[in-house]
DNA sequence: CTGAAAGCGCTTACAG
DNA sequence: CTGAAAGCGCTTACAG
């Protein structure tokens, strides 16, 4: 028996129809050349294509024009994407629209799993050369796979931050500063005057964007004071209750992910109750695992996050643009249900 | 300035190492023929390679090799994956983690969306011939565009049910029955005695699927009544409480999406306590938008499913199997707080 | 052990 | 208007 029923190639459209293989691949990518190709040569060929069910190879297609349309999506974390699911779906989701109305695929880097950690070189070379560029994930990767990278003018771009300069690639990161600014300016029309800054690794840049963000707000409106709590003032209840009526705070942001657990626990065995005694806003992610079923806070724009960095990658793959930089999505302001007037 | 600093080439690597090509490809590909080379010549070949950050254009590779090692994902819904985020993504998920265990990339096929409506074949064209095969997902798809599939022997597994014999094709499809068979047990074993069954299509093959599960644990139990009530006894509060009564119902399983909502209307403008007055069972999905934290419900495993379908295209694709089936995952059954003692 | 050559299935100037 | 030919960058028998 046949080892494999092959399929009709470009060859067997041309015999069947009686033309050379050039003629077919004009007529079917519709080409619109100086040439012009009679409209029954043309139907001929259509004919004879369809009664073979003939459909181009892409693979072949690819080589010989160079370009894959293809966009690339890969991400350093260990497991695929998908292991904190919830955290990289929505990137995902923006890619693949923005992708599709690009009018290019969508591969998930997928091979060569569990082996190594996720790394983009293997034994050197470059795995995703599949694509014709790629959307990078994961805060703070390995600064030399993204130098290399770089280095080969293969097109990426990094969603996320990284310690590289930032005009020495294109990335885009959630922007903490203005939604924060709205926050803080949300309070102060509730009557606010003397608020809580929870934080306290100020080296990470989004926490420091965030307290940016406050700081702006609370400069303009003048009659604010501002005070930052950290950890140490959350080392018991006394220690809470001291730093808030010292400051006389009646509002309290929280800027740091870490500390909103021991915060809201104190604030419980306080027995304040929120947002009568206290206002709250969390200016921190996953505040779905807060028990509040509708906290006012700032949440991420994946989606959007995901769209601009195809839309950058694309202008990087067609090359009409020269320059890197740092793109900023805002993140969105909540206003919920923890806040309320002074 | 030069159009585009191409990438070096295998011919290049050969040039520095000063030996063919074919020994280049050999030395990276770490090919185990007859054939032995000199460990002096491989590493020479390794050193060139390295200096020139040469990595394989992987679609010159597919071509040569014949073989692409992508899984591909379709759906036949307007727009792609993601409309309904979180239906299709749970499949995604398990689709890509048995990609990547058996070493496949996955391309989402986003290309040519909004166009015309979503199908595989366009101008008569495979457009999927870029993957070694597809997971297709959608309910009752046009037979017409799998048939064709079919017909090129292009290698695929469809998610759900569809019209064509089930020895024509490759399904994957959820088994209601073995659940709804718990389902109906565990309220035999709270004691209930009288059961209602709400369903209204019963030429939906899923309904039917829970029904006969339901009915078997029933027959099983041999003491039991099960009563199918349908959208007629729903038309008012009057209705519903008629049949109920008469009945002497104690249980109610839903086994209709359609029905759950207004069902749930009607008992609560009859003042029932669920579960106290009535025990409730949801056989169907997006239980999540039930007003109930934890209801008493069956869950589907898409997870599992997408799993499933991979393996079995693998199978298909390195041509270890010859027959087609249709593959059968489990729901799984969840007791929880819609039920109680009769 | 190594190299020359054919082949994978297309696209695209180029000559007629 | 059409066809012959080179080229895309690999892999893989096959001859030496």
């Amino acid at each position: 028996m046949p080892p494999k029923p092959k399929r009709p190639t470009q060859e067997d459209v041309a015999r069947l129809a009686g033309v050379s293989r050039g003629t077919v691949s004009l007529v079917l990518n519709n080409v619109q050349s100086r040439v012009v190709i009679s409209r029954e040569t043309r139907e001929r060929v259509i004919a004879a294509a369809r009664e073979l069910q003939y459909s181009p190879n892409p693979v072949a297609q690819m080589l010989a024009r160079g370009t894959n349309r293809i966009i690339g999506f890969f991400t350093f974390e260990d497991t695929f994407p998908f292991s904190p699911a919830d955290f990289y779906y929505p990137y995902l989701l923006g890619i693949q629209r923005e992708a599709g109305k690009q009018d290019y695929n969508v591969i998930l880097f997928t091979r060569n799993q569990g082996t190594l950690s996720r790394r983009i070189f293997t034994d050197g070379m470059n795995s995703l050369r599949l694509a014709d560029g790629v959307v990078l994930v994961g805060n703070y990767p390995d600064p030399a796979e993204l130098r290399r990278l770089a280095d080969e003018d293969y097109p990426f771009v990094l969603i996320g931050r990284c310690s590289l300069p930032q005009d020495a690639i294109d990335t885009v990161v959630n922007d903490h500063t203005p939604a924060s600014y709205q926050a803080t300016q949300h309070l102060i029309q509730l009557n606010h005057r003397r608020l809580g800054f929870l934080v306290d690794d100020l080296n990470l840049e989004h926490h420091q964007e965030r307290l940016t963000g406050c700081q702006r707000a609370v400069q303009e409106a003048g009659n604010v004071e501002l005070t930052i709590l950290n950890r140490h003032d959350l080392q018991s209840q006394a220690h809470l209750l001291t730093a808030l009526r010292r400051n006389k705070i009646t509002a309290l942001i929280c800027g740091d992910r870490t500390l909103s657990t021991p915060a809201l626990r104190l604030i419980q065995r306080l027995q304040l109750h929120i947002p009568e005694d206290l206002s709250l806003i969390f200016l921190v992610s996953s505040t779905w695992k807060l028990p509040f079923a509708n906290p006012t806070r700032v949440s991420f724009n994946p989606e959007l996050v995901g769209r601009v960095a195809v839309q950058r990658l694309v202008k990087r793959i067609t090359g009409s643009i020269d320059s890197y930089q740092q793109l900023r999505v805002p993140c969105k302001f909540i206003a919920g249900e923890t806040t309320a007037p002074c």
